[in-house]
DNA sequence: TAATTTTATGCTCATTACGAGCAAAAATAT
DNA sequence: ATATTTTTGCTCGTAATGAGCATAAAATTA
């Protein structure tokens, strides 16, 4: 029935990943899944089994196939399995990125077919107690240590990083790639006179992996954990491309408030943008923004806090979610 | 060998979409292929031109097969097939977006595998007129002529747009809505207080589309080149797509150097500018700014123009493509 | 040759945006 | 009562932005 099935272009299959947050007291979680290990062991080719890396030592991300039969769209297809494999529902959800690289899943070695997979980034509700005990929420910063400035400059950055960095830049093979090196070193992590850039996730944990630092799951030294927990295949590079991306979404739209419940103070509101970019904002200035862009509206009542003043309370504006150049909540 | 290929999954073929750009006398430009309608006819159900719409009367988008077994990335699959097809060497490429929407491809209907498109924007410099001849550029607001604003308010939008889109809100169900759809079409035309956002490209193109007022290829009425040209199946929503992108991106990154030759004056610089934004900046503070961003250098040399005082040359600073962070070209 | 046109370039000015901090208000904790 | 904590209002200096004036240096035209 189907034409060319036999040749090489069908040795395809497409994977949908999702990198599911929230932000879970103060902390920027995402969102893991049972690893099937065990389950899988029985029936070792089972089609849908083969979707889950069959490693169980690495935290792995909510990952499953497309079938195309069944969905008239990719987004449809991540969100029915994500419904049902992580009991999630699912609002906001944005396309991140397509990686189709090979070796990203040892299962090619085997013969099987070349995964191509779509990364999504869905934004959940924070989530009262009972709800995140069904999750498997991991605080994102186990990953990337390194990228949460909001108690100030991470230690492992002076400790671990940047004496491992020198070594690679004295490394290089000529001067040339040696001043390559250390240009590209200062300009992801902030050396010298540049500051540091929030957005750069994704080429920061390239930089520290091409220089042989970084633990993806294949590679497993001893002493890979100091520069953060390792994930299943490639999920630690796509974690790392939605944090990014969210990161620098929240300075142009207002997706903050699809991780808000549906009232909240000025101040909750800026803990979770915090949460975010990992850095600590000027409280009087996050005020004034937020008001002048008229994305909040005041409900009138007032909440209580554990101490000092009562704060008042408010909502998110719906409407300016259709006027989809209402800007976003950071400035710089 | 391969497991699985008669399940659901490996109905599934992956395509690479490539919008390829170039700025020509002030006009962006995008490739288009020959349509391969002629040459398919005899072999109708050859593999590799199954790849190429058939429908010989719409402008098509370079589009080729991904083969995974003979390409370890995405991109190089794309690089390839693009020499080959069009002669033309691409340098800056960037994923745009991917596509399966069912019903995308009308081949899909006769049985044939689900197509699920990755898009790809790349940019190429400006062409000597000899070369500009080899290939098939097309003027890009010819697909979208309310897009360019350089020589004041385009004249389609209150001769048809304006007056179809008060018929669309008028048509609505419920006064919600109606007001709903009001909302949208002041928000992405910019009517009343807000002003038109030169990166909401798509976002027009689908109302418009929604509306019923724009034929993509499937349907073709006698005024439907009245809302700009078509393409062929959804190659205008592909096209929309990156040129809100490259609007986008220009204003952050210092992607508009890889338009340019290798040395320019700060006029062509700002033409082409705008030429892909679709409108007229202020001279003075155009200049102010990309000098501030220390992007260009002189060259020393000065270019007489047909008239007018001699313009100093500079050329583009590659250094600061090493940093990722370098500020793009356009501050609003 | 002189005036006109065209483009390049330098500079000013008003307005707004941004980063930082002072200070008072309103609650709880000791 | 006093100290502590958080909210909220306000100011101030600096930088960024948008608009325009003015002069320079060329070609074109009268």
């Amino acid at each position: 029935m189907t034409l060319g099935t036999e040749d090489t272009r069908s040795q395809i299959t497409i994977g949908l990943n999702a990198v599911i947050v929230s932000v879970i007291d103060q902390q920027p979680n995402v969102l893991l899944v049972q690893n099937k290990e065990e389950t899988s062991s029985a029936s070792a080719s089972n089609a849908s089994d083969q979707f889950f890396p069959t490693d169980n030592q690495y935290d792995v991300l909510p990952f499953g196939p497309f079938y195309p039969a069944q969905h008239p769209t990719l987004e449809s297809g991540l969100r029915s399995w994500v419904g049902e494999q992580t009991n999630q529902e699912i609002g906001y959800v944005e396309q991140l990125y397509t990686f189709g690289n090979a070796g990203r899943d040892p299962r090619e070695q085997g013969g099987g077919p070349r995964v191509i997979s779509v990364g999504y980034l869905a934004l959940v509700q924070d989530k009262n107690p009972t709800a995140r005990e069904e999750g498997l929420w991991r605080d994102w910063y186990r990953y990337f240590p390194w990228e949460d400035w909001r108690e100030g400059r991470p230690e492992i950055l002076d400790r671990d990083i940047l004496p491992a960095l020198k070594n690679w830049i004295e490394d290089a093979d000529s001067n040339s790639q040696k001043k390559e090196r250390k240009e590209r070193a200062a300009i992801t992590f902030g050396l010298g006179e540049t500051p540091w850039n929030d957005e750069l996730v994704l080429e920061r944990f390239e930089l520290l992996y091409e220089a042989a630092m970084v633990t993806e799951a294949q590679i497993d030294t001893v002493d890979s954990k100091k520069l953060g927990i390792p994930m299943a295949l490639d999920h630690r590079r796509i974690l790392a491309t939605a944090i990014g991306r969210l990161r620098g979404k929240i300075k142009y739209r207002p997706v903050v408030f699809e991780l808000m419940p549906p009232t909240f103070t000025l101040l909750q509101l800026q803990r979770v943008v915090e949460a975010l970019s990992g850095s600590r904002l000027h409280k009087q200035n996050f005020r004034r923004l937020i008001e002048k862009k008229g994305l909040v509206e005041a409900t009138g009542r007032i909440e209580t806090q554990i101490r000092g003043r009562p704060a008042a309370q408010f909502r998110f504006r719906r409407e300016v979610l259709i006027e989809r150049q209402a800007l976003g909540v950071r400035q710089n």
